[in-house]
RNA sequence: GCGGGAGUAGCUCAGUUGGUAGAGCGUCAGCCUUCCAAGCUGAAUGUCGCGGGUUCGACCCCCGUCUCCCGCUCCA
């Protein structure tokens, strides 16, 4: 199947069996916004009810936290977010290629610098030990030029980037005749600038409102309130605090299905360790996460480690758990060494002292933070997308199944009365009701037995439960099988035993 | 934001050189049926993405706009 057909097919799955929705759509959408749908809901809970309960309940040394969306405006000052999420971009009218504009500027700035230095050297080269760098720089009339240039270069981008003046950034580019690397010309648009944080406004009356962002990630609840947390749950380091909430990016392309969006759900943890054990936290985390995918028993080559070279400006170790989705390998979690670069930002910023008191070794310190962060939305798409298949089967007819994990299945059992009389409703009903505390069931009557199974196939449902008069005689049922489409005899225990055994995430989470 | 493609019922799509819409599947009600969709009967469902223009008349032509997919771009 070709990607983009694949993709299209499940996002009508996903609308058509109740999991991804447009959302507003009767106000003709809105541009990367999806709502979840019954089916998606309880999907969405399961994984994160599975990721809840590795990380937070079933670590003593991981805590919780659900901090509040609106921050402190100045949180984003230190995180480094108003600095890092205001990108001024220009694209070039003939390649068609989008640059951001400084960077465009300090590529060039870079050559320029290689110029002088290949100068600088081969000089060196002819006069040997004679030579004094400072000398030939200021007398040699084609270096000093070179070296004038560089320097107010320099001066006029930290002008321009501090006053955020646009037009200097563009004339800059356009005097320097600074060309695309790909189309060669000089054929450019006018810069202009990106925000990628949402802004809104705390405060009703407009004279005494505070500006504020959505935040642009749930990491910087966890540092602002790490000392607090650590202190009232009486940890000692290292530990982890994981949180689950939405955050919100107003990304220049958002696209690909639920893939990326501008409001999204994180699920992630922080893990405050001692400096200089970061290379060994590193590495128990990244194999510990990837552990927890592949315990979902998703096919393994689904799955690959991305190791950064460019690195973020908090972090000295960065790596991405990638997900073979229907468009490629892309990123589904993230695991970052981030130092100590946030809880010092936030000491510095705030004047307030933000360490750990190390009582053994009587001395305190700002610990080092490994973070794993993994898109639930992201999570979701890689379960719906690996698990929907066309099948072909031997009557020559064809099903669509999605083959989710059992454990973190919306619908776990269907119950279903063969005929809907002869008091078969009746016993369904019954056990409808002894199990669905237990887990998440459904009942339908309606149409004949294969064409239920096929609608619950369609939404993964693994087993079906059918009553028929048999079940009057002897109480035992047809426990049908979504993959295999087998099926067999069973009594209630023995499906009390299938529900105890295969169908709740407490059975992923023992493995 | 650029380029390409697309938007008609819940889904997949058809639609006569412009005369205000159809099919299959699905859904609902009923019948028939003792285990893998496609037996029978009946029914509902669309401001043809949205707004404007041309026209006596627009799903169809023109302009704008929104949304989706692909490529580029961007991505803490």
């Amino acid at each position: 199947m070709e990607d983009g057909e694949s993709l299209k097919k499940i996002i009508s799955h996903s609308k058509e069996y109740g999991f991804v929705i447009p959302s507003s759509e009767i106000y003709e959408g809105l541009n990367a916004v999806y709502d979840y749908a019954h089916n998606g809901v309880l999907l969405k809970n399961n994984i994160r009810e599975y990721w809840w309960k590795s990380m937070v309940q079933m670590n003593q040394d991981i805590i919780g936290v659900d901090s509040a969306i609106f921050m402190h405006p100045k949180t984003w000052i230190a995180s480094g977010h108003v600095e890092a999420f205001n990108d001024p971009l220009i694209d070039n009218k003939d390649s068609k290629k989008r640059y951001r504009a400084d960077v465009l500027i300090e590529d060039y700035l870079e050559k320029q610098r290689n110029k002088l230095n290949k100068e600088v050297l081969k000089a060196k080269k002819k006069f040997g030990d004679k030579f004094d760098e400072n000398e030939f720089i200021t007398t040699n009339k084609r270096v000093l030029e070179l070296n004038d240039r560089i320097k107010s270069i320099n001066e006029r981008m930290a002008d321009g980037f501090k006053n955020n003046n646009l037009n200097d950034i563009e004339n800059l580019i356009n005097e320097l005749e600074i060309k695309c690397p790909v189309s060669g010309t000089s054929n450019w648009t006018e810069v202009r600038q990106f925000n990628l944080m949402f802004k809104t406004n705390l405060g009703a009356s407009s004279d005494s409102n505070m500006e504020l962002y959505l935040r642009p990630e749930t990491a910087q609840g966890i540092f602002l309130n790490y000392l607090t947390l650590q202190k009232t749950s009486r940890m000692k380091i290292p530990f982890g605090i994981a949180q689950i909430g939405k955050a919100f990016r107003n990304e220049i392309v958002a696209r690909q299905f639920i893939f990326r969006m501008r409001e999204f759900e994180q699920m992630e943890m922080q893990f405050f360790i001692k400096p200089g054990t970061q290379d060994k936290w590193y590495k128990h985390w990244k194999e510990k996460r990837m552990e927890w995918h592949l315990s979902l028993g998703i096919e393994k080559n689904n799955y690959r480690f991305h190791d950064h070279e460019k690195l973020a400006h908090y972090a000295d170790a960065a790596s991405d758990i990638e997900f073979k989705f229907p468009f490629g390998f892309k990123e589904l979690e993230g695991i970052h060494s981030r130092t100590d670069f946030d809880l010092k930002s936030h000491e510095k910023l705030s004047g307030k002292k933000i360490q750990y008191f190390d009582t053994e070794k009587n001395e305190s310190y700002t610990p080092f933070v490994i973070e794993t962060s993994i898109g639930l939305d992201r999570m979701f798409l890689s379960v719906l997308s690996s698990s929907y298949s066309n099948e072909n089967l031997e009557d020559g007819s064809s099903r669509v199944v999605l083959k989710i994990p059992k454990q973190i299945a919306p619908v776990k059992i269907a119950v279903l009365p063969l005929l809907k009389k002869d008091g078969l409703p009746e016993i369904a009903k019954e056990l409808l009701n002894e199990f669905s505390s237990e887990v998440n069931l459904s009942y339908d009557e309606k149409d004949a037995i294969g064409r239920r199974y096929r609608r619950q196939d369609a939404i993964g449902t693994p087993y079906c439960i059918t009553i028929d008069h048999k079940t009057l005689e002897d109480n035992t049922f047809t426990l049908r099988d979504r993959d295999s489409m087998g099926q067999k005899r069973i009594n209630k225990d023995e499906l009390i035993n299938i529900v105890k055994d295969e169908l709740t995430i407490n059975n992923l989470l023992n493995n």
